[in-house]
DNA sequence: AATGAATGAGATTTCATTCAT
DNA sequence: TATGAATGAAATCTCATTCAT
């Protein structure tokens, strides 16, 4: 009963960008109105213009909140890791877990491309590329034969591991995790003897 | 005086298709007015409507024409091919570069979702299956460990392949198609012994 | 019935404006909506948008017919006459007699600033000084003793002339132009032997 | 305790309505929000409404201390003169000084006309008499010749006066008050042989 | 005395689409 | 074949004002 007014002041702004999140992730930015967003938070369309001053900043919260989820749960899982290798399966596995996992904030990152926004897509690309980075570092630690372009191969993966959330389904088969590791396999673990996607 | 007719109509059609395809690929399909399609070709808005039904129609035209252009270009480059690794690289290597072409009607495939269009959603992920399709074909054919998911496989590599088109730069390193044999490479060279990503 | 289409194009168009110049004139920009233009034409809001791209274009054309309309009717007034001082005279009787008419366009030019359209000020500026460079050219060639501050002596005449249209009352005691007679002639005439405001 | 209170509040008070004049006088009523004139005072739009009822409440009170500051001022400069003549000069001058002064509050009265909020219309006219009515009386007891229309001349006055406000340049040749002397001696002086704006 | 949060009414503008000609 | 003109529905945003605290 302390802060009930500031409670209640931030479970609405909360609200408010938690059904951004939804909406822009299942729908679309330029699909999803502002009142699509107030609604079910009960409110009126205008109302939202004192939390944020356009729809514009609505999207970069969202987008900002995504990228810090996605970095903050791949730099916890790789924390403890030194191996190079292993590192690399885990962020592999985490990335995929934290984009196919029912959390709207990662996926709008995906969803919607910083060029749907002209005015903003610099502010979001900066802020996508803050994800971006975590995977080249990973990358580059690699202990990989020196034909192997880096760069390429970070884009590579990530485009694997990016169109998961489009496709996976979380009654199918495989976890989430599950298929970061598979890639992972697919990609090193052939040329260690492990059994990669060789011929057979 | 009946082909002539028809021909200019098929020019105008043509013409209309093709601003179209250029503009959802490069702007996004919210993003382009029926204006933005028909100035360019010096039309007015509302006369696309005697060539086109609706917009939407636009983009399945759009679609139907991107997807048949990727279809014929890889078809093409596999045919005289019967070894299926090999079929495999050139088909990526093939894709790749239809995607990263300045071809905006194969562009438009990955850069508009079907979701976008809820009305027509359905019919752009059918028209877009039949380019799937023909990447479960090479793949399955691929001699590969059977403990790999060739399903996950596929998914892998079209999210990898597909990404190209939005970091693609033609003036950058690589050309598109070699962008598609080092793909292959990190995948599959490896255990053949030429040198994949393997540890140095 | 020759042109019936473009008659009734040229119709709602010069309708448009000039309900947009009468509610300028009358209430002012700000106070003035959309829909209050177009509602007495018989169109909604959004439809005046393809006459004019916008509010501020509005004005603009508004404002430019309205100086026109002034400049037109100053120059033929004083176009036969040689007199300097005559010429001064009529000048100002006729730019009474014209923001003093029921002529709204010109009446926008004092009753809308051009500040209140910051996007547009410039533009409103240029068109307005069209205008004054009128009189400028009337008080110049006026014979004065040279201890007459000449560019004084125009901001001066601009504000009282000016002023008219806020105070004139058609039913009143003096006509419009009259007004511009006695102007005159408290300015000048008075030394010229003719009784001005001098002392009794 | 009571009088520090009630000072603190004055002074919030007048900040505000400084604010105010600030805001209507240099941008226009309409076009400043109650936000624009609450931020720059350290508070927020609705704590404004403690302090004055409405908006227009606000236009009212800034409009009434306009008012009194001009006649405020005109009446202590002609205090101590008691010719006709030299009233009417210092009375222009002092005008033209104080809506030129880079004093907020006189200049909101020729900036915000009357009709631009009906509401209060009549009200705000009635504040503006107060100092037309001041003219009136110096210019009624003026010696002129009985040919002059004196309501005519002072609504010539007034116009030539307040358009002052909007072109008067602080940098530019003369003083303010040096402005309301030559007016004066362009309408009147002439005739008394000081040399008018007479035919050279 | 002031804040924080929101309302509600309305403003400008956008745009796919229609339809008589 | 295409235009000119307009619709209508909705979108983003603005802002004076309210009111519990």
């Amino acid at each position: 009963m302390a802060k009930p007014a500031l409670q209640r002041s931030n479970n609405r702004n909360a609200a408010l960008l938690d059904k951004a999140a939804e909406l822009f992730a299942t729908q679309g930015f330029r699909e999803t109105t502002m009142r699509d967003i107030a609604a079910p938070v009960g409110m009126l369309p205008g109302s939202i213009y004192y939390h944020y001053p356009s729809k514009d900043a609505l999207l970069l919260a969202v987008y900002e909140a995504g990228v810090d989820r996605i970095v903050e749960q791949v730099k916890a899982a790789i924390a403890g890791e030194h191996d190079p290798v292993e590192r690399f399966r885990i962020a592999m596995a985490t990335h995929i877990g934290a984009i196919t996992r029912d959390d709207h904030y990662t996926r709008v990152i995906n969803r919607v491309l910083p060029e749907q926004v002209p005015k903003r897509s610099q502010a979001l690309t900066q802020i996508r590329d803050r994800y971006e980075q975590l995977f080249r570092e990973v990358i580059d630690a690699l202990p990989l034969d020196p034909s192997v372009d880096k760069g390429l191969l970070r884009l590579m993966i990530l485009g694997a591991v990016n169109y998961a959330q489009f496709w996976f389904n979380p009654k199918g088969g495989l976890a989430a995790e599950q298929i970061g590791h598979e890639f992972a396999r697919y990609l090193l673990d052939s040329i260690a003897g492990k059994g990669g996607p060789g011929y057979s």
